[in-house]
DNA sequence: TTCTGGCACTCGGGAGACCCGAGTGCCAAG
DNA sequence: CTTGGCACTCGGGTCTCCCGAGTGCCAGAA
């Protein structure tokens, strides 16, 4: 018993196999006679059920009730993900779907609105977005625009394509010669760089003009900075909502907390913030940190332009969900739109 | 029978009114009994009730089934908004609340953002505010940038602060002069216009140009006409899903086409666009046009920085709502969102 | 050993039967 | 016009009963 971890054979993973297929198809506990009925396991009733008693020791399966069939447990499902499943690859059609969909796109904006539409879409559930984070991309460029004599425009521009702007008051009149010389001076420096590392970079900057131009030089780099900071917030997008009403008998009860959870952006990056930088994370039931969710399985992927992922994006669901599917549509998508974003 | 229509006297009037009010409270049809006991009408059941036969005749209220009591209609609730029911006006640490969670926010999508999530807070229900229209605004400033020989950036500044920006690939190099000649006889033209008015007034512009400079000139003028287009696509956001769940009974299929409603910013597009441009604008039941909407009502309201409403606000919740409350609380939001627009 | 057929047992949940009580409409008297 | 009285209705909660899917166990077969 103590730490003694046995080896299920063959035929058990196959049982176990069995039984999360059909509760996913059936949303009902599945017994030992649907089992042989609907799938070619070779052996009788009598052998499948002792092999669920076996599963169910191990804690793989679980009965409601006495004379009940049996339903998966989360460390079922996660032994079917990590051993049992095959992420089930997108059907031509269906690739050429998504990559016409996506490529209608104008800007980075709607690319997030129709993929994180198209992701809900596909798999039927809750889909999330996460924008590209700021914190891992680079100046591509700043631009200084004099708008009035005391007011600047800030521009900045980074490699993934953003674009953010600040109107800045300054202290006094800002002349076009001081501008052009900071603009230069800024791009230099900050050009190529990561956002986060921008500041310390250009710190000694105002030390480099003249006395009296310091106090615009130090407000323009204040608000370069504010916005460095306010964009790596990272914003969220998501669709399906509608889809939760399909959950199923226990409905009010799982479906208040959800979307409670939806609603807070922050649980919602947290959430997709646990994905593993390389490879698909499925977080099952109870693996999730926020107890909202349960009963819900993540499954989420980072995303990029390159082989960096800069962005995540996911889709949530409950527990018995279709994981070879659900795995695959979150899969092809966020290949598809890495290739969007590499394109542009 | 035929058109008439018979005036219904104070008692009833009062009737209905205690009947709303009552059974937005307990979410229970009501009856005579109930009635009398809960507000003092001075006059016995039996007197109740044959007013309450007078008002189903008229189809005000109506009875689930016999031997149960009534429940207002659609037609009784609207002449409760219309005729019986006061705004119920914030009170003081309510607008001080308000006022205070207003004031915190940094920019105009801050300002939305917050204000949606308060909505959602105060009423309890799904709080919907759209964005300040472009169409209504005016073309503030028009600013080109040169950030490559061939790339030049357009930024557009309107008067309620919304910054667009869009890059422009030209079709030969840009000269510094040819750009500061455009930006000159572009602001000199559509500053202080509206927007859907600028495509007009700058038709001519290219002809002005050399022949050499044309494609440049029309080029950027197409980016500009684009952004005007986009952007008075109004967009929305919205806050409180949650609060669908404490619907009731009915719940899943109530609350499946509304979140489906939700999803579909036409729909809401739509919904506040019916809003009246002055004036609180009440949408119960069926009165809406979308019939997932059938049940819910709406209730929504413009606002502006000015006089002027620029975009409209509101929320939505099922029939059965506290009318004076969501509307106070509609009107208050919408005010003192108005009142932070003009400050900045 | 491992599998299989047989068998007694369990129990969730659907189908009826039943009843309570809130609420009604009507009527005759005040 | 209002009121108290009264017979009637019927939704929905409770209780019981029963069916059948599903189980665990065991003894015999492979």
């Amino acid at each position: 018993m103590a730490g003694e971890v046995r080896q299920l054979d063959d035929r058990k993973l196959a049982v176990l196999r069995a039984i999360v297929q059909d509760y996913v198809g059936t949303e009902e506990p599945v017994g030992s006679k649907a089992l042989v009925d609907r799938h070619n396991l070779g052996v009788s009733p009598a052998t499948v059920r002792n092999d669920m008693a076996a599963l169910e020791e191990e804690g793989y399966i679980h009965q409601p009730h006495t004379s009940a069939g049996r339903i998966p447990t989360d460390k079922g499902y996660r032994l079917f993900v990590d051993k049992l499943a095959e992420v089930k690859p997108m059907s031509a059609p269906e690739r050429r779907a998504i990559r016409h969909f996506l490529d209608g796109a104008v800007d980075l904006d709607d690319v997030v609105a129709r993929t994180v539409r198209l992701l809900a879409q596909l798999t039927r559930q809750v889909a999330v977005v996460q924008y590209p984070s700021l914190s891992r991309s680079t100046v591509r460029h700043v631009e200084l625009v004099a708008l009035a004599p005391a007011k600047v425009m800030l521009v900045l521009i980074t490699n993934t394509g953003r674009v953010e702007q600040r109107l800045v008051d300054c202290p006094g009149a800002v002349g076009e010669t001081l501008l052009a010389d900071l603009r230069a001076r800024l791009n230099a420096r900050a050009a190529g760089q990561r956002l986060p590392e921008v500041p310390g970079l250009l710190e000694e900057l105002p030390a480099l003009f003249e006395a009296a131009d310091r106090p615009t030089v130090s407000t323009v780099l204040a608000t370069l900075f504010e916005t460095l900071a306010e964009q790596s917030e990272e914003r969220i997008m998501l669709a399906g909502t509608a889809n939760l009403t399909r959950l199923g008998h226990d409905f009010p009860l799982t479906i208040q907390p959800v979307l409670e959870a939806l609603e807070e952006q922050v649980v919602l990056l947290r959430l997709l913030g646990e994905t593993a930088d390389a490879g698909m994370t499925v977080r099952i039931g109870r693996e999730n940190a926020y107890e909202g969710l349960n009963s819900t399985s993540v499954v989420s992927v980072g995303y990029g332009s390159g082989d960096e992922s800069v962005a995540k994006l996911g889709v949530i669901g409950p527990t018995r969900m279709d994981y070879p599917g659900t795995m695959g549509a979150v899969r092809a998508v966020a290949r598809y739109v890495g290739q969007i974003l590499a394109e542009s």
